[in-house]
DNA sequence: AAAAGACTCAACCGCGGAGAC
DNA sequence: CGTCTCCGCGGTTGAGTCTTT
């Protein structure tokens, strides 16, 4: 429900009196701000208002077209994708919610910011973990961002094979996204038991390991690459189909040698020397197990992930305990909630 | 079905920077 | 320089909606 609030205007010679109207905007005023702008184009928003015969200021008017009016905003959740660069860029900048916002065209400050309050905090409420702490961002970093690389990888096995590039394409920015962004994640993190089963997590930019995936390192970031740790030093990954068909299911995880998934409901174990692509090539075998890059060109076939710049490593679901030593990965990032 | 609590998001507020005078 | 106005940003509020009890 709208108000109206008498503005007096000290300096103006008779003091005149203006009813400022407050609140939600009506049709009318949509329409008034609307017309208005397309004939006289935006900015210079105090004089707009009054020019307009809108009752409003100037900055309602700015706010009122930015955030809701304007023909190229977009409407509706926020895609993986969106979510992904939003908590990257905020781990870059922070509060800085415009220019974060000038990175998802279509999306507003305000938006995001909302998001970020109403979802990326809630969770650090639940977890009594201070917003913006260390250990917020490395969860953030470590479970959220990997979930979502998971979510859309999984939803892009079913429709595309091709994981990740169109999210490079829609989002080329995120092709600068560094691997720094996505370091260190275990400094805060309570050391974890060995993990029983591992998960393929985004982490650990090149030649950094953390003591996420091996119960022998210890807090040393700089820690040589443990056993378990596998690391793709190649941007361009093929995955077999039968395990991009995996994927898009349910993890899969990796060992040295072997590659586990499901399949109806059996865990199948397949050593990387005996994974074959779709012309019966083997090209996983030594480049895979050794973590080395791999030579794209040899990789050429019907099924690509494209990782931007993002360096992969085995660690174990539950190595991130909450102050109550609950597991935060079996409760926490919720991917449906986002 | 109703009340209470939780959540969402459009809108407002205060502040600081930039530019004009 | 100092003052004023405009603009844009980040923080906050609160009405409406949804969910839970």
């Amino acid at each position: 429900m709208s108000t109206i609030i008498a503005k007096r205007e000290v300096g103006s010679s008779n003091e005149e009196e203006t009813d400022l109207r407050r609140g939600p905007w009506t049709l009318e005023e949509d329409s008034l701000l609307i017309h208005y702008i397309a004939r006289h184009g935006e900015g210079r928003w105090n004089m707009l208002a009054k020019s307009a015969g809108l009752k409003r200021t100037g900055k309602s008017c700015r706010l009122r077209w930015l955030n809701y009016l304007k023909p190229d905003i977009k409407r509706g959740n926020l895609t993986p994708q969106e979510q992904l660069l939003i908590l990257e860029l905020h781990s870059k900048w922070g509060n800085r919610w415009s220019k974060i916002a000038q990175h998802l065209p279509g999306r507003t400050d305000n938006e995001i910011k909302n998001y970020w309050r109403t979802r990326v905090q809630k969770q650090a409420r639940q977890l009594n973990i201070e917003s913006g702490s260390k250990r917020f961002i490395d969860a953030v970093k470590c479970f959220w961002m990997p979930r979502l690389l998971q979510k859309m990888e999984q939803s892009s096995a079913s429709n595309s094979p091709m994981i990740m590039k169109n999210f490079n394409n829609n989002h080329p920015e995120a092709s600068s996204m560094s691997t720094s962004s996505i370091s260190n994640c275990s400094n805060n993190i309570p050391n974890s038991p060995s993990p029983p089963q591992r998960e393929l997590f985004m982490d650990v930019p090149n030649n950094q390991f953390s003591n996420m995936s091996s119960p022998n390192n210890n807090n040393n970031n700089n820690v040589p690459p443990s056993s378990d740790s596998l690391q793709f030093s190649s941007q361009i990954f093929e995955m077999p189909q039968h395990l991009a068909a995996a994927a898009s299911s349910s993890p899969i995880v990796f060992d040295n040698n072997n590659v586990y998934y499901n399949n109806n409901n059996a865990m199948i174990q397949e050593n990387w020397n005996n994974v074959v692509d779709a012309n019966g090539n083997n090209n996983y075998g030594g480049a895979m197990m050794e973590g080395l890059s791999m030579d794209p060109l040899s990789l050429m076939g019907t099924t690509y992930y494209d990782i931007p710049q993002f360096d992969f490593q085995t660690c174990g679901s539950d190595w991130i305990l909450d102050d109550n030593n609950n597991n935060m990965g079996d409760t926490l990032w919720n991917m449906d909630s986002m």
